[in-house]
DNA sequence: AAGATATATTTGACAATGACAAACTTTACA
DNA sequence: TGTAAAGTTTGTCATTGTCAAATATATCTT
C-alpha cells in the first residue's frame, strides 16, 4: 500500500466525486477529456462513468458525459431539511419583490459558499451571470457580500483554518487579493453589522448582506444584489444595508420560533 | 473475484450512493443503521460515510448523518443545464399564479419521475406533502398526472423496458395497481392528449398533466395540481386540462427558438 | 458519580476488486 | 471506402476495500 493516509477513506469514491466535479466545472466531457483531468486511463475512468450513469447521476448525452437528473432531487431534498431555507425563504422573495433586484441566501460548508435559495426581482440583472457560475461551491467566501458577512461572524480559530487555504483569486480588478486586508475588512463588517461587495466578484455588481446569527454561532447570511447604477450613494452606504441586516434580523427571530 | 458482471462495475461508488440514498431516504441514519442498511460491517461504513462528509457530501449532525450541502449547487447546477427548465419555468410560474394552486415541471430519468420545477401559487395546498416526497426520485411515473403524460408518450418498446419493472405500489385506494389497466389508462391519455390523476398518490389532492414533446421525442411534462374541492366537474374535464395543455404547447414552441 | 452498555472510530491483515495495458469495437473524418 | 481517433471490454496483478477485533467515546443505569 502507498498511500496509507489515516484516518482511511475509500480512494474510488473520493474518484468518483472528483469525476463528478470535473464534469460540473467542465459543463459535460468525454471519457478522454475526463481521464485526462483525474489521471487515470481511459478504461478505468469509462468504469466509472458507466457506474454513475446506471444510477442517474450522470448521464450520456451524445458522447459527453454530464452530471446526471438524479442529483437534481437529491439536492432539492438536502435544501428542504435546511431549517434556515425554511424560515429564510419568504424574506429572500420579499426583498427581492420589494427592491426588484436579486437577492440571496446562503451558507457556508467547508470554507465554500452555498447559495441555498436565489430570487430574482422584476429589475433584476445577472441571472445568467449566476447561472453559468451556479452549482460551483469551490466559491471563496472573500468576494461575496454574503460570503463576507459569514466569515466576519465565523469564531476566530476556524477562520484560521479556512482563510491560508484561499487562492483569493483576483476575479475583478476591485477582488480582494490578500489576507490581511481581507481581515481588516472583516473587522468592519464586524462593526457595521453588514458587509459590501463593490464590484469585486463582477463588475458592474454591487451587493449587501447581513449575517444571520442564531444561539451565538453564524448560520448563513442574506444578500442583496444590484447594479452598481442603482445602488449608488446612501442607497448603497446606509439605506440598502440597514433594509438588509432587518431582513437577517427577521429570519434570526423565525429560527426562533421554529 | 465473485460478482463479476459485465460489463463492469466500480462497486464502491455503487456503495457509495446506495449510503447516499439511505440517508436521503431515512431523512438521516446513524453508521449502524447505514451499516443494517447496506449489510457491510460499521468499520466499513464508517469510512464510507467519512469520506464524503470529507467532501462535503454527507454531513455529520451530532450523531446522526445526512446527505450534505454539496448536494444542493450540484442539484442546482444540473437543473441550470436543463434546456427544458430554462425554457418551461416560466410557464409553470405562470399557471401556478393564474390558478393560485400548485404546477409541476417534470421529466422522466431511468424510469423514475424528477421534479425538475415546482411553483406553488397563493392557495395551494400540500407543499408539505410534497416536501416529505421530495427528493426522493423512486417515484414511480405510474400515480401522477405528469409521470402518465410522460409514460403515455413514451415510445412502446422503452415502455415495456420501464413498467414490467414497476411495484405499483398502492399509495391511495385510487391507485392504479396493475399493469394492464394503466396500460388501458395510458391509450386514453393518448386520444385525449392530457392525463388526469383522481387522488391516486394523495387523497383530496387531483391533477391535470400535458405532455411536453420536441422532435417526436417526449421530453417531459407539466401538470397542475388542486384539492379536489376546487378541481371539480368541467374543471377537472375539460377546463383545466384545455389550460394545461396550452401551457405545455408554449413551452413546446420556445422548445423549438431556443 | 461510577460502572456498564452501546455506539463510533481506528487498525492489522487478507481476499476482493479497481487499475492498467492491450484487444476489440464503434464513430468520425478524409 | 479506408484510416485514425475515441469509446468499450477483458485478462491479469497489485492495490485497496473489508472484516474482526481493539480502542475510544457517548449514553444509560443505579
Amino acid at each position: 500500500m502507498t498511500n496509507d493516509r489515516t484516518p482511511r477513506r475509500i480512494q474510488s469514491v473520493e474518484l468518483a466525486f472528483d469525476i463528478l466535479e470535473v464534469l460540473r466545472d467542465s459543463g459535460g466531457a468525454t471519457v478522454t477529456e475526463v481521464a485526462d483531468q483525474i489521471d487515470r486511463s481511459p478504461g478505468t475512468t469509462h468504469t466509472y462513468l458507466a457506474t454513475m450513469a446506471d444510477r442517474g447521476y450522470v448521464r450520456n448525452r451524445d458522447g459527453e458525459y454530464h452530471v446526471g437528473l438524479f442529483a437534481v432531487p437529491l439536492g432539492e431534498y438536502v435544501r428542504g431539511q435546511s431549517q434556515l431555507y425554511r424560515v429564510g425563504k419568504s424574506e429572500v422573495d420579499e426583498l427581492a419583490q420589494e427592491t426588484g433586484e436579486a437577492s440571496h441566501l446562503v451558507v457556508e460548508s467547508h470554507g465554500r459558499e452555498i447559495p441555498l435559495y436565489e430570487r430574482f426581482g422584476p429589475d433584476a440583472v445577472g441571472e445568467t451571470l449566476y447561472e453559468e457560475n451556479k452549482g460551483h461551491p469551490r466559491w471563496n467566501l472573500h468576494c461575496s457580500a454574503a460570503g463576507k458577512a459569514i466569515l466576519a461572524h465565523t469564531p476566530p480559530e476556524r477562520r484560521d483554518e479556512i482563510l491560508p487555504n484561499y487562492e483569493f483569486a483576483e476575479r475583478t480588478p476591485q477582488t480582494t487579493t490578500d489576507e490581511a486586508s481581507l481581515r481588516e475588512e472583516l473587522e468592519a463588517v464586524r462593526r457595521q453589522g453588514f458587509a459590501q461587495n463593490d464590484e469585486e466578484q463582477i463588475t458592474g455588481l454591487r451587493a449587501v448582506g447581513a449575517p444571520i446569527r442564531y444561539e451565538g454561532q453564524i448560520r448563513g447570511a442574506i444578500s442583496l444584489s444590484a447594479p452598481t447604477s442603482r445602488l449608488q450613494g446612501q442607497q448603497f452606504a446606509s439605506e440598502i444595508p440597514e433594509r438588509v441586516v432587518q431582513a437577517a434580523n427577521v429570519v434570526e427571530i423565525n429560527l426562533q420560533s421554529a
